[in-house]
DNA sequence: CAAAACATAGGGGAAACTCCCTAATTGAAG
DNA sequence: CTTCAATTAGGGAGTTTCCCCTATGTTTTG
């Protein structure tokens, strides 16, 4: 009897062959659909509207949060397992706002993510140790305000004062202000600190693919 | 008959077993240890000498190019094929001229380095179709010499103009000639965009590995 | 050898950044 | 209700980038 659908999202085609592996031998479920991109993930979930899907955040097509609220949109019910191989702390901390209802790191003991397919099914949440701790560091770390966040993460994406006070609706100024409160509450002296810092954090977009 | 032994090193559980299935599936081949980290794998290589060594370039405890070196110092004849995950070009390029013999990306078809294992075996030397790409993208956009790749590097690590021609014992304005050049050549328009290239390219010392 | 690339060093000006201030408004915390 | 942090905006001075030049000596390459 097999009632219950999966769908395995990933690039790496060892993880997907492991992943549909584990969730085939899981009681009841099917898996349905693999993607190796984010534009095929996201077509899977629309016509498939799987109960569980594993969900790469770094795929090539597309990147990080998008993906996942494109799947999110297209089928509100399918349980949500981020596996994230690279270490974006601030990915990841926006995924755990938005709601993702598993979330575990590549380096997690496959068991944890095993032992988490009836919690998710369910509707819980389950955020691996590892994970967790990541995030825990991050926020810890990270006294920035929303602002202060969202100003630093336009700046190490290449914005210049300009641009992001254009964007954002802002005075010149005022950016520069909060650039400035950033700079020193990260104890930074000049952009090249406050960028290796940034760019170390995980706060670039799009190019941490290379 | 068993006379072939492997090692798999990498810090992601599924992408090992993928790997100790398909190694031990080969004919008379069997694997002798994993490991999940850059020190075990240099301990295993040490105390296994094995024939054929999966080697992840990114793993905790050690990092890049350190642990191909130190598996390849410990068992010479070890043929080693490196697996990136993360596609870090300059790593890559440090590789294949240290002469690693196996290069693959974890996107590779898995095919390809199943179908590679003879000739690794051999002595011969396989670069999947993807990384040899990479590594052709970027040794075709390095056109950087040498005296700006250095400065290139300095100002990675958050050194201002005026240390960096301290130390490098040149004019101020020198290095920002260079550091102008270095901007045309890579047609960046601002530090924050060059350090952007800079921290992806691998350009860090320390941390950007995270 | 001649040409090209590289490394060195500087002038000058417009723009951006860095750091010192003040100050009004808002919303949350005690 | 009051205090505090956050957000907004600005003044002003000094420094650094950024981009345009010129110029000389060396090294590499065709």
């Amino acid at each position: 009897m097999r009632n219950l659908t999966a769908v395995v999202a990933d690039d790496h085609q060892l993880i997907r062959d492991g992943l549909v592996k584990l969730l085939n031998a899981y009681r009841g479920m099917e898996v349905v659909g693999e993607a190796d991109n984010g534009i095929s993930a996201v077509t899977l979930a629309k016509t498939h509207k799987p109960d569980l899907m594993t969900l790469d955040i770094a795929m090539p097509h597309a990147q990080g949060i998008a993906v996942y609220t494109e799947v999110r949109r297209w089928s509100p019910d399918t349980k949500i397992a981020v596996f994230s191989g690279i270490t974006s702390v601030a990915l990841m901390r926006d995924l755990y706002a938005a709601g993702a209802h598993g979330m575990f790191t590549k380096r997690s003991d496959i068991s944890e993510f095993e032992q988490s397919i009836p919690i998710l099914l369910k509707g819980g949440r389950v955020i691996s140790a590892d994970a967790a701790a990541m995030i825990d560091a991050a926020t810890e770390t990270t006294s920035l305000s929303a602002r202060e966040q969202q100003i630093l993460s336009l700046i190490a994406n290449g914005q210049t004062t300009k641009t992001i006070a254009k964007t954002l609706g802002l005075s010149p100024k005022t950016v520069e202000n909060h650039r400035s409160n950033i700079m020193s509450k990260l104890e930074v002296g000049s952009m090249a600190e406050l960028l290796a810092y940034a760019l170390r954090e995980g706060l670039l977009d799009s190019q941490n693919q290379l």
